[in-house]
DNA sequence: GTCTATAACGGGATAGAC
DNA sequence: GTCTATCCCGTTATAGAC
């Protein structure tokens, strides 16, 4: 049988995410998922396409269902804010209430993968998401004319500040819980701040982001 | 002449910042700092207590500052939000700005600090900002008497997200520059969103945070 | 205070029996 | 597919010469 190789995906996801990359060894896996330690050179080559096979299965279904539902706004006519930023946001309440199912510490990988930020995990979170910010870009270009670019891709990266933020705290060590247990519930909340963050009047003068 | 132990401090802090604590040995640090492996054991006594010596003279000193400038507001009467919210924001951006200017990546070891989330860092982290949270609460609490106190808390945790975001952000390494060479520019932009985030009207109902 | 040398151990990866 | 055994290297930490 071959659920050896889930067996060392559901716990190394997990030790992934509570200890870090760097701070897992393969023994650690092995050993908690009850598998020898050979399993994983044998099923993933090595300990990185470990990592890589894993954060595939948790963030790309995050990135095409962002666009799903992006795609599911009408485009001809400016969308409503709201529709965008939901089309953006409630894919992140989704994957923190089913990874933290799994298991409460998993929601510390997606944040983990933003912050750690070594070369390998940058250019796999960059991939992924590169395609998705060029079209919220674009959206939100769109329910917001008034805003120049640069406010825009500014703001918006303070909403992706929050998410990070709210994946790390809802792994319940120590942070604080922000995410409860009924997702619309959640969304509201969440709407409630990035559309006051997305509608600001700004005093300032153009923000610029490269 | 003991300038090897401020060497040490001054190569550990940013190689621990762009790889981490796990990812990064004191070999790394000892060949980058050149000096003699034993050295580290010598001054230090543990790698462990190299990360607390670093991590206090980057954090102890942000949040001082935080509790100096929310002192100088006048307590008696209720509060400006914008003049709580530059109490806590400004002391981040200075430090952004230095820590940049000693070294781009510099700005990463905050943000890791938060994320990385292990017991270690946890607690240390923890004790550094609780008396932070404590007084802000109380602050923003009278700044604005019409939201309950999970909502206060969950604002300012929104806020909290974006600040760490920027830390990671201004390291440079593929992730977006939202941190300019003006410090009053970028503390009026951030005003502008963290201003919006307190007041927003909220639709939903009670926010909770534990 | 600083070095060399080494202890004692854990790391990722692999060869080869089963 | 799964195991044991092992290679080879890097790890933290320390002992002891200088």
């Amino acid at each position: 049988m071959t659920d050896t190789k889930e067996r060392i995906i559901r716990t190394a996801e997990v030790l992934f995410a509570r200890d870090g990359y760097a701070g897992t060894s393969l023994r650690n896996i092995t050993d908690e998922a009850d598998v020898n330690v050979a399993a994983v050179n044998y099923h993933f080559g090595s300990k990185e396409n470990l990592l890589i096979e894993i954060l595939d299965r948790i963030v790309i279904p995050i990135n095409d269902d962002r666009l799903r539902l992006l795609g599911q706004i009408d485009q001809d006519e400016n969308p409503d804010l709201e529709q965008v930023l939901t089309a953006f946001l409630l894919p992140d309440l989704k994957s923190i209430h089913e990874l933290r199912e799994r298991d409460p510490a998993l929601t510390r990988f997606v944040s983990r993968m933003y912050t750690e930020g070594s070369e390998l995990m940058g250019q796999i979170m960059g991939r992924q998401f590169a395609e998705v910010q060029r079209r919220f870009y674009q959206a939100l270009g769109r329910a917001l004319p008034h805003l120049t670019a640069d406010d825009i891709a500014w703001r918006l990266h303070c909403v992706v500040g929050i998410v990070i933020y709210l994946f790390a705290s809802a792994a319940g060590t120590g942070m604080p819980k922000m995410v409860g247990q009924n997702i619309d519930e959640d969304l509201r909340k969440l709407l409630d701040i990035t559309v006051a963050i997305m509608t600001a009047p700004s005093q300032g003068g153009d923000a610029s982001v490269s």
